[in-house]
DNA sequence: GTTTGTGAAACGATTCACAGCT
DNA sequence: AGCTGTGAATCGTTTCACAAAC
């Protein structure tokens, strides 16, 4: 397949296909394009998607429940394998199957049972300290979705999703055609 | 509050929130900062915010009522007023007290009731005839969690959110360290 | 003395365009 | 003849640094 019909189809141009592919190697042959399955694989490799990740949310609320009914992630490989809350009334529950733990022990979950990645699905003026704690127990992978700027260190990798400015987003463009 | 105290709390440098200012305006006082009570209201006039948005959700699975459930929208401005699927099972049913209406209508629904926003959380191989179909209904913006690119007219907004596409992103941020 | 607003410089990312391989 | 891989050119964004305003 040629980088113009990878360029169609993901939505970019055949120059940036190209070049992007070039950062990490020589993937095509000349006059005749990229075999998909092979680089499929080999794309794979450099993503580190050729494992399973082991995932702990920390908040139980609307958005952290819906996440664990979420099959999307388990499909691509990453499980998450428990769940956090400080609310005593959630505690002990269940969302949709998954044992809802005490957030203040997070530490001894974590210490006993290690985690690849965290997820933050607390509110804001909660987020900082629970990165801190995920940090502490060696999570070096966090996808946050509250609305705070999060300070880690050099080493943890860090992503924020924030639902409520893609919307506000959409409102400026709205506010101004 | 001075260029560099905004910058801090909003994980920018001061350099940045100044340049970013004056492309709308002169907000600021020198040897001063900016008026924050001011400055907000500017901004929220700017952004568009000074003013409540209809959304229409399509797609009743664990996104999209995790969406409905979620108070942060509402709070900021944004309600999600009708909700579509096109699963018979779901379709006169509710969401979280939300009716859950016949995909297959969605024309009339939008007709009779516009709506300033789509948020269309669908499998991919369904998201573009969604997509066509809200545009065909006046919908100017349009928040995507498919995970596939669509294609709009240009004078339609689109903001895609994919979450699949966030981990993958720590994923390959841990194996390369 | 402090801090803005903004040209100019530096940087990074995208696009162009073509030599070289199939 | 077709398409990649990549330097060079272009474009957009971020950072620098300082005159002007308070």
């Amino acid at each position: 397949m040629s980088s113009e019909s990878l360029a169609t189809r993901g939505g970019t141009t055949s120059a940036q296909v190209r070049k992007d592919l070039s950062f990490f190697g020589s993937f095509g042959k000349r006059g005749l394009g990229y075999p998909v399955a092979d680089l499929a694989g080999k794309l794979r490799d450099i993503l580190g998607l050729n494992r399973r990740y082991r995932l702990a949310v920390v908040g139980a609320g609307k958005i952290g429940s819906a996440l664990v009914r979420y099959r999307g992630f388990r499909q691509r490989g990453f499980d998450i394998v428990v769940m956090f809350d400080s609310d005593p009334a959630k505690v002990g529950g269940e969302v949709e199957g998954m044992p809802v733990r005490d957030a203040e022990r997070i530490e001894d979950y974590l210490t006993a049972d290690p985690v690849d990645m965290g997820v933050i699905v607390v509110p804001g003026d909660q987020a900082q300290r629970v990165a801190d704690r995920l940090v502490g127990c060696g999570v070096k992978a966090i996808l946050n979705f509250a609305p705070a700027p999060l300070a880690v260190p050099d080493d943890v990798a860090l992503k924020n999703v924030n639902l409520a400015l893609e919307l506000e987003a959409l409102s400026f463009a709205l506010a101004n055609r």
